[in-house]
DNA sequence: GATAATAAGGATACCATATATCCTTATTAT
DNA sequence: ATAATAAGGATATATGGTATCCTTATTATC
């Protein structure tokens, strides 16, 4: 069981937007070179967070993608369900159902006692996605990068921003 | 992202063992009737249950399964890792190091903070995991389950159990 | 001792999904 | 008018989950 690789290049690229200007857009092109990834296939992330209302998109020459909110307001959870779905990570099929000792016709009532807790799980998972915003990445990268790296990258990234 | 249906099973298939009196077996044939599931692809996952020492198996006539361990030392994570593996949900390839900015030759040191959060988010789903026992889940079981439906699966299976 | 039922596991096939590429269309800055 | 972009459809490939079949070793029972 594990995500997409979409799901990474997603967090890393809204990374990079989140240190954006107001007001500037980074292409696609931009973003693929600047972490060696596949133009095409990377497009259909951003089209997914696109899709999710996280960024903001335009068209033309020196079109591409801003964040669509404040970092302060985007979850590592609201970038990784646009991207993989919001879907469990545990599906009950309810085998319980067949179990050959019930009466005819019986009726479940409430959820398998084991899914709740698979559930339970999931919703720990997605908690402590849903408590680190991309401003607190920010700041955490700002402070582990080397300020040569990261000023060198930011200058490269405007570079190339529309 | 989601689970094998094997793990599905197992949890099921264990918490059926863990209503088994000290010293009786139960088949993988038994086991997938009650739950309406294929003998052969379901005998894969009690495999993975054994080889990780959760159950014990004896061969011949009257064979099959019982819990290695008593029931509060079986938790739910040791049953989904039996089955899925104990991989994190997230890989880091490191796509960072494709940066051009970076100097040649430069070499990351510690982890990538993206990598991080979602290792801690993983951890939070195992620690959940970790807490919840097989004792625990029977007695939920017993609780919830009529007891006309309870006590007539657990007659259907010493009928069968060797 | 013969028989039958079992766990273990190898080989294979099938299918869904992730990954990846290519192409067309509409939009828009220059 | 041109060129660069996002959006998205179509298609191909690789991987892994699902499922079945078969063989072997073991062992309870007759």
């Amino acid at each position: 069981m594990i995500l997409k690789s979409q799901v990474e290049w997603a967090l890393h690229c809204c990374a990079i937007l989140s240190g954006l200007p107001e007001g500037r857009y980074l292409s696609t092109k931009a973003l693929a070179e600047l972490h060696g990834l596949p133009k095409e296939y990377l497009s259909k992330a951003l089209q997914s967070l696109s899709q999710a209302g996280l960024v903001h998109t335009t068209l033309g020459p020196s079109g591409g993608y801003r964040l669509a909110k404040p970092a302060a307001e985007v979850t590592f959870l609201d970038i990784i369900e646009a991207v993989e779905g919001n879907g469990r990570t545990f599906v009950c099929n309810n085998i319980r159902a067949n179990n050959p000792c019930r009466p005819e016709g019986y009726c479940e009532v409430g959820s398998c006692a084991i899914a709740r807790v698979m559930w339970e799980a999931d919703e720990a998972w997605r908690t402590k996605l849903r408590s680190v915003t991309l401003a607190e990445l920010g700041q955490v990268l700002e402070s582990e990068i080397p300020p040569q790296i990261w000023n060198g990258t930011f200058e490269w990234v405007l570079d190339r921003a529309g």
